[in-house]
DNA sequence: ATAAGTGCAAAGAATTTGCATAGCG
DNA sequence: CGCTATGCAAATTCTTTGCACTTAT
């Protein structure tokens, strides 16, 4: 089965009536390449490297366009600019261990009752979460925390 | 005792040689006062209504030494500027309005219900937990979502 | 053919900075 | 007085847009 974001993402885009143009597709396929999340330079950068038709105007507009479409998510982190990433099927977010350093992800039923509760109690209807949790995992002992390096 | 932001960060300031200007003190009492989050235009309205002498290149200035000094945090929500708060000491959560803009707070039972099932199901004890959430709140029309401009 | 997509350059929005002056200590 | 902080305008950085031209379908 062909489950690559790139050719997801442009049959999504097809279906919804836009053109898979050759810029556009070099872009999904940086996109999908990169396992880092890119910024809109990076992305230009090397799909340029890729074919130099490719402009910032255009990167712009794709990841605006896939934006939209809700197929990739846009970060907004502690820089000034942003970076992207495409979208993980499931909703899911991540519990990290300051002991061992693991990190799991989960999909909590307990999300769902956050979600529910707000709407409920505050009339706000939830688009989008993002949700770090830091603590001690059930397989670390109470004991002594690692030292930080 | 005083307990102030205002009066606290005016006091931080000092003690590192800085100077406390009339404009300065204006800002950080425009900021203690302020229930909500304010983007740095806000707070330069906000200011100019007190001290029409109050530029907007002092505001971003004082943002940033405030920020340098940690006496008040720099959220980087889903919008295209930041929004500052005064640093607290007390957990809570962000609940952002991709319609209106408007930035609120809570401090929910529902965030609980969460930390108690991680505890429950997994064993997992939170330490620290970052939560944004983004969303329609129960102001805005359910109408259209559009950031058209 | 024809409307969506593109590149370019120019416009915008948010934030920073250079410089001469104002004003705290 | 000396030096920091300020105001203003110009510069930067990131992103969007207008317009004439291309190109996928």
């Amino acid at each position: 089965m062909e489950t690559s974001f790139r050719a997801q993402a442009g049959e999504a885009l097809r279906a919804e009536g836009h053109r898979l143009t050759k810029q556009r597709d070099v872009l999904l396929d940086v996109i999908e390449r990169s396992d880092r999340h890119l910024d809109a330079d990076s992305i230009h950068r090397l799909a340029r490297a890729r074919d130099a038709r490719v402009s910032l105007s255009t990167v712009y507009r794709t990841l605006s366009l896939l934006k939209r479409r809700n197929l990739i998510d846009e970060l907004h982190l502690s820089e000034e600019h942003h970076h992207y990433e495409p979208k993980s099927t499931s909703q899911h977010f991540h519990l990290v261990c300051s002991d061992c350093g693991t990190v799991e992800e989960f999909i909590g039923g307990a999300v769902e009752a956050l979600r529910d509760s707000l709407r409920r109690n505050r009339g706000f209807e939830v688009t989008s979460l993002q949700l770090d949790v830091v603590g001690r995992c059930g397989r670390c002992p109470s004991g002594a925390t690692r030292p930080q390096r």
